[in-house]
RNA sequence: GCCGAAGUGGCGGAACCGGUAGACGCGCACGACUCAAAAUCGUGUUCCUGUAUGGGAGUGAGGGUUCGAUUCCCUCCUUCGGCACCA
């Protein structure tokens, strides 16, 4: 038994402190990357540097993540986990419109408090080799990548429209714009038509459908399969009216061909400006197209949402099927996607809403028996499969049986053509804002768009004055940045200045971190082999169709250019859940924001880390409360009192058989992330060892098990189990002492409880031998006072016998 | 609208591959220690019924498969996340 020690209780805030400065002179997690045994490369997104600062969000991400780097590092390998700061961006740029402190200053601000919150987290971050995107030794590599681009034709300008705010004279973010109107002054937000940057990614869109080798949650991968958004489909000419030139229509339905009635444009179709010029219908056309570019893309093609909107073009086409002459609308639910003009019919909602506002005819030809219908008295369109009528040699046919069948017939007609269609749109880079690494190209009047050549590399981002965009980027107002000379004819020229989207400089960081320390390039093809691709990466599920698209597409095409040597950037993702604060999620407009540092001082960063990997599985997420924040502090007192507590000379196989369970369960689950369960295997323990008491060994033990969830607590106790001060020449750190293992031999129960159940109720329990047979079972089972009574009178009729789980009887009568 | 995820005690959550639902923790109740409080320790804690052995109900709702369903299938409801200039 324990004696009733008085032994002091942990100082949590104090030995943090302690093991941080010591981790850091030491230099423990400053790893060498020449060192190629077993390398682990275990990485979370990096954050941004708001003035928010860090909020539990981040400690409930950064915590699991840390854990998981000294769980792999505890396993033998080599971890690398590196932090940075992804510094350029809008809220930065917003700040110093407001109080008209440069972003640079708010930004260098924000990243140094963070930089203090990140230590005191007490991971093992490598800040040896750590990243800052507006740091111009990091830009001018995003500079770089941008060239790479530009070089292999990825890049190109082309017209673009943006949010514009008349009232403001800015160009405007998404999330700048509420229900259609400025967040700042509320007026109304248009589009505008701007040149900008693209990239090419929809080149990439079906090497981007590959995911071969990689662990990513299934979840994941649908969305940006979805998100890219493959279609097979038919182009289908449909021959002007009375004039000389085709309508293409794209659509992935070829076989309602025959019941369609109409076409619909995009607005932004460049054919509809010449279909109504100089006719009557110009007006109308104009006014309807004005109201459209005031939607959203959600808003127009939305069925529930806002009513379809439209107007008559003044031209007909003929269907090539059956020569009928249909009319040409502009319509809100018509997207440039595909050829950006659509065939319409009575077997889309949305065609037949559309149809039946503008007094459009409609005529079915799908019905569950193939019995023809007339869509007269029908007040929806029939989207569902069937059998085909009123459509030639395919009568009779199941729809999608017929599909095929009348894509082939199409092409070899000469009236279509089959195709393939990508969701994906090219993404657009360029951004009309100060506060990101300007686009290195140079507009010459002579050679016209000339790329920064590499040697000139950084074009720096100047101090200015004004940040506020004004329909062009804030960088034209700055005459000494635009002034320039072109590199090709040294003659007068101005700076591209727009920036790049904070993405580009998010795409590529994984490949700095290992070669953070080169100047002469932005990383080494032949370093990267031992860190690339990155073995693990953590963040959150929001990022599924952007950054992690992004960061796909940026590093294929570095593959493709022979640059690295790997296909893929993360082998493995894991998505933390996120963190809400009464079931809204955290922001500082909505004043929920919570700050970990209080709770931190209080208790500890092992105490705080282990409560939000405690609330539930990591990939879950759930809302903030301080409530049980109690509970955990408690358990590391405990863990505190038994470890440091009297040893016992040996243990009872009982508590022999504890040990084994619990690193065979801490181990599995620490595997699978799920470190809230874990913990209470641990809490299991220690309840148990509280009472009965602990030999040296099963100390070590459960000190190394709780290592990577309390780092500091573990590092201390480890010290003094040891008895060396960190000081001494043969201290070593519980992070590199090998991972325990476990004996099968003594997981084992020697006697199990079997349940009995009778028509599949528990009726009873029999203790058994763990490798009872059947027969003695049954015989046990038999034997029970209570199931007898319910076996009374009933003739057994069935008898089940799960080894280790239960015996169940089924009976009748 | 489209895509994705989730619904279990007073609360956070647990339950391997279909086999005792509620581990672990919070909270609460009672008790021990104390002049007292805090801390700590012990006992109990899904609901109904019963002194108790026991019995009945129960994992968002309804249905199905099965000896047996939180787990598998179908229908529905609710909540949350993403939707391309927030990162």
């Amino acid at each position: 038994m324990n004696s009733k020690s008085d032994s002091t209780p942990y100082n949590a805030p104090k030995h943090e402190k302690k093991w941080q400065k010591l981790w850091e002179d030491k230099k423990l997690y400053d790893i060498n990357l020449k060192n190629k045994k077993k390398p682990y490369y275990n990485l979370v997104m990096f954050p941004y540097p708001s003035g928010d600062k860090l909020h539990i969000g981040h400690w409930y991400n950064f915590g699991p993540a840390d854990s998981w780097g000294r769980f792999m590092r505890m396993q033998g390998h080599n971890v690398f986990e590196p932090m940075g700061f992804d510094a350029f961006g809008l809220p930065a740029e917003n700040y110093a419109i407001k109080t008209g402190i440069p972003p640079a200053a708010s930004t260098a601000k924000n990243v140094e408090y963070m930089v203090k919150q990140l230590k005191a987290l007490g991971a093992m971050y490598d800040w040896s080799q750590t990243v800052n995107t507006s740091a111009p030794e990091y830009y001018k590599w995003t500079q770089w990548l941008f060239l790479q681009m530009y070089k292999r034709g990825l890049a190109y300008k082309k017209k673009s429209p943006v949010n514009w705010c008349p009232g403001c004279k800015t160009v405007l973010a998404n999330e700048q714009v509420h229900e259609g109107v400025c967040e700042r002054c509320k007026r109304e937000v248009s589009k505008k038509d701007l040149a900008q940057w693209f990239w090419k990614i929809t080149d990439y869109a079906d090497k981007l459908l590959d995911y071969e080798g990689l662990d990513w949650p299934e979840k994941t991968i649908t969305m940006q399969k979805n998100w890219i958004g493959r279609s097979e489909g038919v182009n289908i000419d449909f021959p002007l009216a009375d004039e000389e030139g085709v309508l293409t229509c794209y659509t992935t339905r070829p076989d309602t061909i025959y019941s369609v009635t109409f076409i619909v444009m995009a607005p932004e179709h460049p054919l509809v400006k010449k279909f109504i010029k100089g006719t009557k219908y110009a007006e109308n056309v104009k006014e309807v197209a004005s109201k459209i570019r005031k939607q959203t893309d959600i808003e127009r093609t939305s069925e529930g949402g806002k009513d379809k909107l439209g107007a008559f073009l003044g031209k007909y086409a003929i269907n090539p099927v059956n020569g009928e002459k249909i009319p040409v609308y502009i319509a809100n639910f018509a997207l440039m996607y595909g050829t950006g003009v659509v065939m319409a019919d009575a077997h889309d909602q949305r065609d037949f809403e559309f149809a039946r506002k503008y007094k459009i005819p409609l005529k079915f030809v799908i019905s569950e028996d193939g019995k023809p219908h007339d869509p007269k008295d029908a007040n929806e369109a029939h989207v569902a499969d069937g059998i085909l009528f009123d459509s030639e040699k395919f009568n009779g046919m199941n729809n999608r049986k017929a599909l095929p069948k009348m894509a082939d017939f199409l092409e070899k007609k000469g009236m279509g053509k089959k195709t393939v269609n990508f969701r994906l749109r090219d993404w657009l880079i360029s951004r009309q804002r100060y506060w990101g690494a300007p686009i290195p190209v140079i507009n010459c009047e002579k050679c016209g768009e000339v790329p920064v050549p590499e040697k000139d590399l950084p074009v720096v981002l100047p101090r200015i004055k004004d940040y506020k965009p004004k329909g062009k980027a804030p960088l034209a107002t700055s005459a000494a940045f635009m002034k320039t000379t072109c590199p090709k004819c040294k003659g007068r020229a101005t700076r591209e200045p727009d920036t790049m989207d904070t993405f580009v400089c998010s795409s590529w960081y994984f490949l700095r971190y290992p070669c953070a320390h080169l100047k002469s390039k932005p990383f080494d093809k032949e370093a990267l082999k031992a860190w690339s691709p990155v073995d693990m990466y953590i963040g959150g599920p929001e990022h599924a169709c952007m950054h992690l698209l992004y960061a796909r597409f940026v590093n294929k095409v570095l593959f493709d250019a022979d640059l690295i040597a790997h296909k893929e950037p993360f082998k493995r993702l894991i998505h933390q859940g996120m963190v809400t604060k009464d079931g809204a999620k955290m922001s500082k407009s909505k004043g929920n924001v919570v700050s970990p540092d209080s709770f931190v001082e209080k208790y500890g960063s092992d105490v705080f880390r282990m409560y939000l990997m405690f609330m539930g599985p990591f990939t879950q997420g759930g809302d903030w409360n301080d409530k049980g924040i109690t509970g955990v502090a408690r358990f590391v007192q405990k863990f505190w009192k038994v470890v440091t507590g009297p040893s016992l000379s040996r243990i009872s196989p009982d508590t022999r058989g504890l040990v084994h369970r619990t690193i065979k369960k801490v181990t599995g689950d620490i595997e699978a992330m799920q470190f809230n369960t874990a913990l209470a295997a641990l809490m299991e323990f220690m309840n148990a060892a509280s009472k009965e008491g602990l030999d040296e060994k099963s100390k070590k033990i459960v000190v190394q098990l709780i290592a990577p969830m309390a780092p500091h607590l573990a590092e201390q106790l480890w010290s003094e189990l040891n008895g060396l001060k960190p000081s001494a020449r043969t201290w070593t750190s519980v992070f590199d002492a090998k991972w325990p293992k476990f004996n099968e031999k003594f997981t084992a129960q020697e006697t199990i409880q079997l349940v009995v159940q009778v028509n599949g109720k528990v009726r009873g329990t029999v203790e058994a031998a763990s490798d009872v047979s059947k027969e003695d079972a049954l015989k046990l089972a038999y034997m029970q006072e209570n199931v007898q009574r319910f076996l009374e009178d009933k003739k057994v009729v069935k008898e089940i016998f799960v080894p280790g789980k239960l015996v169940s009887f089924v009976v009748k009568g």
